[in-house]
DNA sequence: AGCACGCCGACT
DNA sequence: GTCGGCGTGCTC
């Protein structure tokens, strides 16, 4: 085995396929699949992953690889097959495929310096050379393009008084501290002591310290906890009684807090009925997989710990799937609480270092659970008990951008091979999922009621149209105000969510209707009053507020759509006693701050909580009665197949947010399309009827999940090339489907130009396409020259979740 | 993705 | 004649 295959770290179509290098002598053992190396790839080096090893290479002149970057492989047998699956089943390139598995912290840098060589006489390089070197050795490549004498430097590297250096780098380092330990036994230790002078007191009591622990410890952590200064350690130190070293140490988000500890619950009869299965597919070591459908508040928390608790006791590891974690800081503490630090928690409110940290602590099994968000279900266990998925049906677990994958389908896949079970959890499943559990595909297990039996809360809609009509401008109709004074009076919380995608704020002129948009983005700006800018949030471009409209130059110019400090403002004026929490993007952007509002809100410090999105979930404070939602149609229009369902489910989220104690709550949902069935159902609460009447709708139109679909997107400068290509690609994946698929196209993108580039799309339709992979594939090697030069861009998704 | 190689237009 | 534009093809 003197060969190893090598993915290298160039995502290209020619490039997606093992590239053959020796190993050196010295290197033979250590370099096995998985690791990752540093090779030789034509004038440079890049990082490349090691896939096997073999004797022979149909290539002849092969090039040394130049060394490992591990010193185990960081992807095991198990992983690397996933990265080969998952390339073929989202057709995106291998090295993406590996990437993706592993924290960002472990991507390589690249550098490029330039460095004069040894003979050369400084003296005769011209004097802007030797200018640019400054009695250096070695500048950055940066640093010459900025001094703008590329060409003179190149001259010199050909001549070869100059060599260009490429070097690999690690993007995060491992936290380093300095630690204090005695290099002394503990005789000599207490010999030591006796020997200090009396008024060494300090001193005296250090050696102490470490005359009952050996272990070294944290500088600081010993300075504060022993209340001396650093000159007396120092002066130990100096003596030779004490010794520094750097140590590693993980960098813990979670470092300063405590979590209270909490012993399982006693299962409701739901509960127990359905954990039973689940346990029993652990103790089999039998891959299946369960829909977990129990609506808000019937305490699925409790079945995913309990399910955990066994799959510790049997030695093995879980993965928790949460969206968006550090939105719900209440799971991680029923999680921690229970499991302690046996848990690593993974998602993307941590830095680079912190998730390379966690992510280390599973590699190294020093934990045996990861609760996180959607790239967590990589984690590297090698002996998996179960994979949970809660909130199943958020859209949050399908990436958008290569390699565009859905946490579901790889659970699924990771747990057959681990033979266990995988639980999607969900209030709402998605309709994808509730059908396969229908057909047997998944195994159903329901939990109707609420722990306690509690009732669902009442729900009242109203229609905002015959507010107006009846001369309420306001956002809040009559009934909700009222409500809202009511809890104001008993002292009860209130929760308003307001759903602002849709339209958020946009530009427009009250007198003619203009509206801003973008000039190289095909879509309204948006407006943002920190700094009194509009902004495209596709290309970033920014632009000032016209005073006057560009049109018919009214002067009524102004913006729309009710953002949420436009409600706080009008919640100040029309109920200035209240105390309002708001809680969106520009709130809760600082670290932690999400969790600090929310205490806040808990202990009582104010009563209504105002937010977007993020408050849909998690929340389970008993003090909330009431919950307003203050326009629930604004996501019902959008340009997408599945915008009924997400309706749906998110006004049942929220309304599951009020009355999950002792007292009963209430939900009031505004709307302009009260009619709706998706508006209607959700106040019924009803998810069977929902689930009847959107699966019809589905089945006329031909949508998930009677059918597959594929998106392919194509993009180019030209308007007139981008759409003849995404002719000729309609026609040709159409003439090479069954007759029972649907090739429809070429249609522009709802967003038909971002970034001054033209968009259109392909959308297939397909029951069963086994040589759709192989078609799509062909179609992209077509293309592939023209892609290459960046003139064109073709993406392809397979299920997408948004079709723009 | 980079980078080298190569083949044509506008210049000292 | 040469400098440099970016099209084409290769990287073990």
């Amino acid at each position: 085995m003197t060969i190893a295959s090598v993915i290298v770290d160039v995502p290209a179509k020619q490039t997606d396929r093992p590239f053959d290098y020796l190993i050196p002598n010295h290197l033979t053992g250590i370099i096995t699949p998985g690791i990752r190396v540093v090779v030789p790839f034509g004038p440079r080096k890049v990082q490349g992953f090691v896939t096997a090893l073999k004797t022979e290479s149909d290539f002849e002149k092969l090039k040394e690889l130049i060394e490992p970057m591990d010193l185990t492989p960081i992807l095991n047998q198990e992983l690397l097959q996933l990265g080969e699956w998952l390339t073929k089943e989202t057709l995106c390139y291998k090295i993406s495929a590996y990437q993706v598995m592993l924290p960002a912290a472990l991507k390589a840098k690249y550098e490029k310096k330039l460095k004069l060589s040894d003979e050369v006489s400084v003296e005769k390089l011209s004097d802007e050379i030797q200018a640019a070197f400054e009695n250096r050795l070695i500048i950055s490549w940066e640093e010459a393009v900025k001094l703008g004498c590329l060409s003179l430097l190149q001259k010199e590297v050909v001549n070869g008084s100059i060599e260009i250096i490429y070097e690999v780098k690690e993007r995060v380092k491992k936290k380093k501290l300095k630690h204090v330990f005695s290099p002394l036994t503990k005789d000599q230790l207490a010999m030591e002591k006796e020997q200090l002078p009396v008024q060494a007191a300090k001193q005296k009591a250090v050696i102490d310290f470490f005359l009952q622990e050996e272990a070294p410890i944290e500088l600081r952590k010993l300075l504060s906890e022993m209340g001396v200064a650093s000159s007396t350690i120092k002066g130990l130190v100096q003596k030779g009684i004490l010794s520094q070293k750097e140590m590693e140490v993980y960098r813990d988000p979670y470092e300063e807090r405590r979590f209270t500890s909490t012993e399982p619950l006693p299962l409701t009869e739901d509960q127990q009925k359905v954990i039973t299965p689940i346990l029993a597919s652990i103790e089999e070591k039998r891959n299946r997989n369960f829909l977990l459908y129990g609506v808000t508040g019937s305490g699925k928390t409790e079945i995913y710990l309990q399910s955990i608790q066994l799959v510790l006791q049997k030695g093995k590891e879980a993965i928790v799937l949460v969206p968006e974690i550090s939105l719900t800081p209440q799971m991680v503490k029923r999680f921690k609480g229970r499991f302690g630090d046996q848990v690593a928690v993974l998602h993307s409110g941590l830095s680079a270092g912190e998730k390379y940290d966690e992510w280390r602590k599973i590699q190294r099994k020093e934990v045996k659970v990861v609760v996180g968000a959607r790239s967590a279900i990589f984690a590297p266990f090698e002996n998996l008990g179960i994979i949970i998925i809660d909130e199943e049906h958020e859209t949050s677990y399908k990436q958008e951008d290569s390699p565009r994958y859905h946490a579901r389908d790889v659970a699924i896949e990771r747990a057959s091979t681990h033979h266990c079970p995988v639980v999607l959890g969900s209030a709402t499943p998605s309709l994808e999922s509730f059908a396969r559990a229908q057909k047997g595909v998944y195994s159903l297990l329901s939990m109707p009621n609420r722990m306690n039996n509690q009732a669902l809360p009442g729900v009242e809609i109203i229609d905002m149209r015959e507010e107006l009509r009846e001369g309420n401008r306001s956002m809040f109709s009559r009934v909700l105000l009222e409500k809202i004074e009511d809890r104001l009076k008993k002292k009860e919380q209130i929760v308003l969510f307001l759903n602002k995608r849709g339209h958020s704020s946009f530009v427009m002129c009250r007198d003619c209707g203009f509206v801003v948009n973008c000039p190289n983005c095909d879509i309204s700006l948006t407006y943002h009053r920190a700094n009194q800018q509009m902004k495209c949030h596709y290309c970033g471009h920014e632009a000032q507020v016209p005073n006057n409209c560009p049109e018919c130059n009214s002067e009524h110019i102004r913006y729309f759509g009710t953002g949420t400090q436009k409600v706080e403002e009008e919640l100040a004026k029309i109920l200035p006693e209240a105390k309002v929490i708001r809680m969106d993007v520009d709130t809760t952007s600082r670290k932690g701050s999400h969790e600090k509002l929310l205490d806040q809100f808990q202990e009582g410090h104010a009563d209504i909580l105002l937010g977007t999105q993020m408050i849909a979930k998690g929340l389970d404070f008993p003090n909330i009665t009431l919950v307003g939602v203050l326009s629930a149609d604004t996501m019902l229009h959008l340009p997408d197949f599945r915008s009924s369902e997400k309706t749906f489910q998110l006004l049942t989220q929220v309304s599951g947010r009020a009355g999950r104690h002792e007292k009963e709550g209430e939900v009031v949902i505004q709307t302009y399309t009260p009619q709706h069935y998706s508006i209607e159902l959700a106040g019924e609460q009803d998810y069977d009827k929902f689930y009847e009447r959107e699966m019809m709708v589905r089945k006329i139109h031909k949508y998930p999940p009677f059918y597959y679909i594929s998106l392919i997107t194509v993009s180019h400068e030209e308007l007139l090339k981008t759409v003849s290509v995404t002719e000729k690609i309609t026609a040709y994946i159409g003439s090479r489907l069954s007759k029972e698929a649907i090739c429809l196209g070429p249609v522009a993108s709802p967003i038909p130009r971002i970034n001054n580039r033209y968009r259109y799309q392909c959308l297939i339709k397909y029951k069963r396409e086994p040589d759709l992979g192989l078609a799509l594939k062909k179609m992209l090697d077509y293309y592939q020259k023209e892609t290459a030069s960046g003139g064109l861009q073709i993406s392809v998704d397979v299920n997408p979740y948004i079709l723009m």
